[in-house]
DNA sequence: TATATCAGACAAGCAGACAATCTGCTGAAC
DNA sequence: GTTCAGCAGATTGTCTGCTTGTCTGATATA
């Protein structure tokens, strides 16, 4: 954390980036919705940019999977099925664990001493009840730790990705009454794991906690789907 | 394979589209080196469209990492250290390795026929000594059936990621001498562990396959590696 | 009722312009 | 001779207007 801040304003500009941004975020709070449709043309007047800076953004975020493109008909925010939230939540487990391991395994001693910290101000946010954000600010920080010490950039990035789109169920996992305890707990064996070092610990608990998560998240989704759209 | 070729046609439009491939397999054959800039106004000229379709299928490609845009100096093609290389592998040993499990779990036995037709076709063209392009189909066409049958599709997005940017190495291990046949012989062990729906056994032997190709590249880039090109 | 046709909406794509920024070079000051 | 300011060229970033292709839904017709 010693060097991060000189360089900071050098990548702020690109008006392109910025919207990327706003969408991304507009789309995980839930302002843009599944499904819904995204035309270029009001997205111009609401942010206040031209069409190519919207378009290029849109497609960037098509390339994540945020949106989906229909040729000639415009892009839309994509749905996604109660079958591929499974598949999802299994590539995540996966990639997970696998930084778990790698943490435990290469991380540095301040990397480990950050991921402490982190544990720390989640359990913290979580005693908080009535902060929701600080708790989600919270708890992507730990996964920033985590993924940052277990020094593999494409595990990073693809699980960076995979986060992005698991927004788009919204159903957070923390949402149910009572999870919230476990996930302090289940953060807390990860931590405890890398702490000792033992790589096979923390990947296992790694993958156990996003199991977990699933099993929730998909029990609810199980209930409020009727049916998927129709793929493209 | 029953119901693919109607709707083929569908997709054919979007300029950008074709753009986007035209790059890819430009960069993929080296025609563009990596490090090597593309200037957007040649680029128009060479393709024969306008701005707007180059841009946006750069994003794309930039999304892909195959590309890297510095800001008021345009893109460029990526390149990739030795460090990176080895990460690549490592999240795609990772990623192969869950396919292959996951195909001998669930994989129907249509699927794993077909599996077993691509490994027959990749020996065949591996006894053909100087068809080097017919070897190279044969082999994607062993990974798509192989992420096909996992079931998986970010599994699958994800590998076909990686695989677009292994290819940025120009280094593959299907070039070494004596190589050849020890891959057909890995492939025939992972088909074989598919078949008997051994999960655990097929999840190694795609890992060693994996393993043993990153083992010749990075030999092989180590040797000619002096020094990587400095970070954007 | 069912089919055919038409109009509107909208993305896809092109062309041109101007601004912002980077890069390298020239020339002057020390 | 070295260093630095400043200028010019190159290139992207962004906007705007326009044309074309395609989809959707409504209207008209058999």
């Amino acid at each position: 954390m010693a060097d991060f801040n000189l360089q900071v304003p050098r990548q702020a500009a690109t008006l392109r980036l910025l919207v990327e941004n706003k969408l991304r975020s507009a789309i995980a709070a839930g302002h843009f919705k599944p499904g819904q449709r995204l035309i270029e043309r009001e997205l111009c007047e609401q942010i206040g940019v031209g069409r190519t800076s919207i378009r290029e953004a849109l497609r960037q975020l098509e390339a994540e999977g945020l949106v989906t493109t229909i040729p000639h008909r415009g892009p839309e925010v994509s749905s996604i099925t109660y079958d591929e939230a499974r598949q999802l939540y299994q590539v995540r487990a996966l990639l997970e664990g696998f930084a778990g391991r790698a943490f435990a395994e290469n991380g540095s001693e301040d990397d480990i001493a950050e991921l402490g910290e982190a544990v720390e101000h989640f359990a913290a946010a979580a005693a908080d009840s009535n902060d929701r954000s600080a708790l989600i600010e919270a708890k992507s920080h730990f996964y920033a730790v985590l993924m940052d010490g277990a020094g593999n950039m494409f595990v990073k990035q693809m699980l960076t990705l995979l986060h992005n789109r698991i927004t788009l169920l919204r159903v957070t996992s923390m949402t149910q009454p009572g999870r919230l305890s476990g996930s302090v707990a289940e953060l807390g064996e990860i931590y405890d794991a890398i702490r000792a070092r033992d790589g096979e610990r923390a990947c296992a608990a790694c993958q156990r906690h996003i199991e977990t998560a699933a099993q929730v998240a998909l029990t609810v989704l199980k209930a409020s789907d009727k049916q998927a759209s129709p793929r493209r």
